[in-house]
DNA sequence: AATATGAACGCAAACGCTTGCGCAACCAGG
DNA sequence: CCTGGTTGCGCAAGCGTTTGCGTTCATATT
């Protein structure tokens, strides 16, 4: 029903393992008789079971790709980068969703992906244990989001200097009260939040402000916590002029607070995010652009290297560029008007 | 190196064929030593081989997903929830993201997806030969985007009637010049388009209003297309007073492209959408809701329903329900305030 | 002319699992 | 006590590749 190797084998008149020889492209097959095992197999409709092939040699040509939801910009864009990087050098791609503890546990006391991939590009930050389980696999390890862990390739940007500058921007309007909207780093484990939280904190100490903790909100970035985090933020005795969110989807959830309650921006309020999501163009928003599908293809190329041999030694962290860029959402402070 | 059955085997004083039995919760096992083997497996570490075990069943336990772009919202929203049914099930996902034409070629020539994957779903519409390819397969296969294919399980929306809702709403503030902003069919094959265009036209006629070609636009579903369409359509000479987006995204396009021209939105023109993206509440716009995560959920529920035996025959297309979502992008037309 | 060399190909043993079949040991019914 | 039927387990034959090694044969070397 299905058309194996020893089909081709047949309808050539060779055997099985020239026949294995001459389409992986390996030596002892002479051209001729490549050109007609080739010519065979593709009439015959032929493809090596990966099961099969993967059995008897040890690779799988499949990296497994494991993210905390697809479903969100920043990761769908690092994975759609990465997955053509993969694809194109004849990997598959093995997906592994884990938004849910329960998927996440599941994932890492069943390791399915044990013998089933020849690499694995994570782009959540396992706790100690994830990362001994991940190590355990015995393959080359990646990730793009912050947090290294020995044995992982990382490729990141400075998440605290983004901070920097975007904090340093509001300072420099003349914002002297500026909230933070962040977001908990537990559940993830990642220190994306605190590291841009030290650039909040080194930016207000290199200004000679106090910082108040009642400033900072906790956005858990998304859209929605970023909206209850500036109603909260609205709702205090002396509420900020400027607000730095550490994403912009937490940003632009903040936008839609200050918007329901007939608040300006930039006029009454500034805004400022991080990441320069697809959509940040779109309501001006002014943010810290980080290439996000370049750190996937990143990732993604330095886990190709590794395979392929050579460098048996994890390479440094890679840092990729970041800039910010100035849009419509940043002002002087209201009666500052210059 | 690695732990394989025989060990777990050798570590109970039992065969491999018990182990396997045991270990898979087939009968002929007594629950005393199902326990014992349960017990040294987890205690080595041990996870089945896939490949060995799907080269001996023929089953591989893993899903093929096809997808045009992971890194657009819609699509990276069906993939998540579609994902989380998957892998609850059991399954694995394989992910093929064929955004370029040269991957999509590549794809489907080499189908490397053959003998990987106990079932299909493809988030794009695969043309005739494509979809020949696909059903060669010999997998249940399935999709969600507009456009059946006999063999496919298809969940889907009423686009033309989410269309007609849209538009209605336009005429029914008293729009009489109404613009679209469209996406071509072909280079993905899908009848999205056309058929959200019939829904337009449909209801253009119904009001009496002669449809005027250069009122459509094509913006190819992109931020950046409904911009350049909206900025189209600016420069006519009768501009419209409403558009109608086939997409939030090229809404969001249009959005801006009114800001722009410092027009304002809804007093100068009035906009509305289509698929409630899930920025769309942030920035006020009127759309056509669809349940994107619930097809992708229920587009993997179907297929396995389907591997799960019985059901050979191919239900019918199944239609989620949509929703019109009045926000604040849309007005009566200029001068006909009430 | 005899031998060494290398290219081109076949043989057969893995790879790690699943599964049909066979074979004991046990139970109940006659 | 002997059937007939379970139940619990082992045997061994695959599943479709890959790959080390052996064989054949043509060519180059003494």
């Amino acid at each position: 029903m299905t058309v194996s190797i020893t089909d081709v084998a047949e309808a050539t008149g060779v055997s099985a393992s020239t026949v294995s020889r001459a389409l992986r492209g390996r030596s002892g097959v002479s051209e001729e008789m490549r050109a007609r095992i080739v010519a065979a197999a593709a009439e015959l409709g032929y493809t090596a079971s990966r099961s099969a092939s993967s059995l008897a040699s040890g690779r799988t040509y499949t990296i497994g790709v494991v993210v905390p939801y697809v479903g969100r910009w920043f990761f769908g864009t690092v994975l759609d980068a990465a997955e053509k990087v993969f694809s194109a050098a004849g990997y598959d791609v093995l997906l592994y969703n884990l938004g849910s503890p329960e998927a996440r546990k599941r994932f890492f006391t069943k390791l399915p992906i044990r013998k089933r991939v020849d690499a694995v590009l994570s782009l959540l930050i396992p706790d100690p244990e994830e990362a001994a389980a991940l190590c355990s696999l015995g393959v080359p390890l990646a990730t793009t989001v912050g947090g290294a862990r020995p044995g992982f390739t990382v490729v990141g940007i400075d998440d605290r200097g983004g901070a920097e500058s975007a904090v340093r921007h509001l300072v420099n309007l003349g914002h002297r009260r500026i909230g933070m909207i962040s977001g908990a780093s537990e559940p993830l484990h990642w220190t994306t939040p605190l590291d841009r939280r030290q650039g909040y904190l080194d930016v207000l100490a290199d200004a000679g402000i106090e910082p108040d903790p009642v400033l900072e909100a906790d956005g858990g970035y998304t859209v929605e916590g970023g909206e209850r985090a500036m109603t909260e933020l609205l709702a205090l005795r002396h509420p900020p002029t400027a607000v730095f969110a550490q994403s912009d989807e937490m940003a632009m959830g903040a936008l839609r607070a200050l918007r329901r309650h007939r608040l300006r921006v930039p006029e009454d309020v500034s805004v400022v995010g991080f990441d320069d999501h697809e959509l940040s163009e779109v309501v001006g928003l002014t943010t810290v652009a980080q290439p996000v599908a370049a750190q996937g293809r990143e990732a993604a190329r330095l886990l190709l290297v590794r395979l392929d041999g050579r460098d048996a030694v994890s390479p440094r962290p890679v840092e990729m560029p970041i800039r910010f860029i100035l849009r419509e959402t940043t002002a002087p402070p209201h009666g500052n008007r210059r």
